[in-house]
DNA sequence: GATGAATGAGAGTTCATTCAT
DNA sequence: GATGAATGAACTCTCATTCAT
């Protein structure tokens, strides 16, 4: 009954939401279980409806949250003063480091899209997230290629879910893409060096290809 | 646990693995119901256990036949005698075709990883049906660098994750990003448009430069 | 799990029926467990499910069969070739026994009104039971009439209502009357007197007030 | 448990009152839920608790609340100085009336019959609550046997139970006498019909016959 | 007087699975 | 090959009630 000191300053609801992403990430939203995460909460049962109605309701807030977490991250990029160049390999290394760190934001994706982002569209506050990144995207692609690194014609939106794409996939397919090619697709080195892949390959996609003088 | 050939020719047999693919797609593998995939398959509840012993054991056989049907696709294209760039566009393309009629082998990929790939790795069946991709990219590559239309030093494991991963992706997330971007993003023109910009971006990608005078 | 032999021929579905109206009638809908039902019935309450899909639908079930009693009770009655008089008499005997022996068939229409029939509007069965009853005193009050011994102009519908409410009303509030009155007018003495009292009642009510020289 | 006068005077209380009589007589005692109470009074769930113990104790202040109601009412009717048909009369209304006009009454009597009276017996208060109807009912008989409008050798708590019965079985059981008879009685000429039908009835079951020659 | 947070017990319901035929 | 009946365990969710302030 007597709460630990380690989480007494943590409201029970913000733990709620801690076990939640947790077990949502881990099992999907109809493999998670209540009382998993209840019990992992330390909080009572009762406690998820008196907070959050239902399952689904504690779901749409878990997601939310991971979401939160993500553009949050995103807007203490700061990329505008960079050189172009530098500018996408940062967006591309934080893109992989983020996905490497937040498994439970690619969980919680994949399942989301499992239900047709049901639970998302209900969600304002997600998409208002979202623009500011999309216009810092265009203006390091629009400097490239007022500098002539940057091959001009690209849509900021594609080159993002680009990026995205990349990190992404490696990452949320590490376990079948290592049973296939049965390799350790996770280990240290081999995300060091997908990381520089992916850099590599993004960089000579983007590039102005005509030779320029200086 | 070993059945024998004459099995396969049952009509029941094939009706439940399709109900259950079905199913297993839309549903992810704790959603999926066995109710439902035996209503679906018009087949007694107890055939399932008859012909698979378990639920898990007809999510691995759905498993199996979805790598099997991917793998038979793939083995179909003839991508030997084709220039590089084209053989490159063509696996683009098929890559992103068979995606987006499949959507089956997404959420089952992406079920499979929430998993840890589980039960791909038990299957000893899947392992054997390896990508013949990874041969033909490696020689595509080496015929295209040899023809100075490719830069040279590239693996043909990580151009063949980076050519699934652009289409993948996509189609994968196609859900949150359209509600994250609040466009149509399944839309026929949206899908035309993408797949364009990823035969372009991976041939830039993969295309040698012309030396930069500096 | 061996099931006795005195209920063995009762296929368990009826056997869960009996134990619903039991609890039911002594609970009321929202009263009565499905955990008692089932255990009650010694059925597995899955089982419940199995045959009535939900608590509601049993209840459903337990309505149709209490009123089917009912129906099947007053159909037993002939009283076509009586005396109108006597006609009338055992009616209201009927009426009143068959309350007396039946206190779950009060319990549920009570408990049917609290609803406001939202159950038994569902069921045509219901409906269909009932017209050959109103013929039947139709009949007993025109022969009554033409013989001169009841007067003219009573509505056979009105009647059977009132028949009705006297035997019920006395044994529905049975309980609270008698904590009122501080008596117990549940004893068998009691009882008979009501009974006498209804059927003197009833009989002053309907007979032919002028005076008749015969 | 014993509460002081003063509360009385809290409109808290009273509101909470209102709204348990409200739900008490929609759900019945096990169908109404506490939350559902204390959310249409707008008073703490907690208040209930500290008002009046339990569900249970709010449920026999709601019991003795309705009883002093129709006491009152009762009270008020002045018969005693009317002709003895008018005064039968008069009561056969009031008691549709009533009935009709507090529908919650018809409830929570219902309700409480199904629980046995056991809160009713409990009640120190409803006893002493009687009604004044057995008096009055008897000096109204006695009168109008010795006008010779009325037969003698009638009891007055029989003849109190049958108008009681008359009135309150028609409307406690409108909704499934409505479905059966596919009519609705609640209609206002229905009810009126009614009304009228249950004074023809009674008074012709009072009235002194003339001699019959036989 | 009044309240938001918390609770244990148990509600109805659903699950994958098996029995008997 | 095929089936209807049956099951124990576990599920999500709700209940009346109490704690701490």
């Amino acid at each position: 009954m007597a709460k630990s000191a380690t989480r007494s300053r943590l409201p029970t609801r913000d733990a709620i939401l801690a076990a939640a992403q947790y077990e949502f990430a881990a099992k999907g939203l109809s493999g998670a279980r209540v009382n998993a995460i209840s019990s992992r909460a330390r909080a009572n049962k009762r406690l998820i409806y008196y907070y959050f109605g239902s399952k689904e309701g504690l779901y749409l807030a878990v997601l939310e949250r991971t979401y939160e977490g993500l553009r949050g991250a995103e807007r203490k990029l700061n990329l505008d003063h960079l050189e172009p160049e530098t500018a996408i390999r940062r967006l591309i290394e934080f893109n992989f480091e983020y996905c490497r760190k937040h498994p439970e934001l690619i969980s919680l994706i994949n399942n989301e899209n499992l239900h047709q982002a049901k639970h998302l569209r209900k969600s304002t506050k997600v998409r208002e997230l979202h623009s500011p990144f999309v216009r810092m995207i265009d203006e390091i692609l629009k400097r490239g290629v007022s500098k002539g690194v940057f091959r001009p014609g690209l849509d900021p939106v594609d080159v993002y879910i680009t990026i995205a794409s990349i990190g992404y996939f490696y990452l949320a397919n590490n376990w079948t893409l290592s049973a296939i090619f049965a390799r350790d697709l996770g280990a240290r080195a081999a995300l060091e060096r997908r990381k520089k892949h992916n850099i590599d390959m993004m960089l000579h996609a983007l590039r102005a290809k005509a030779p320029r003088a200086r």
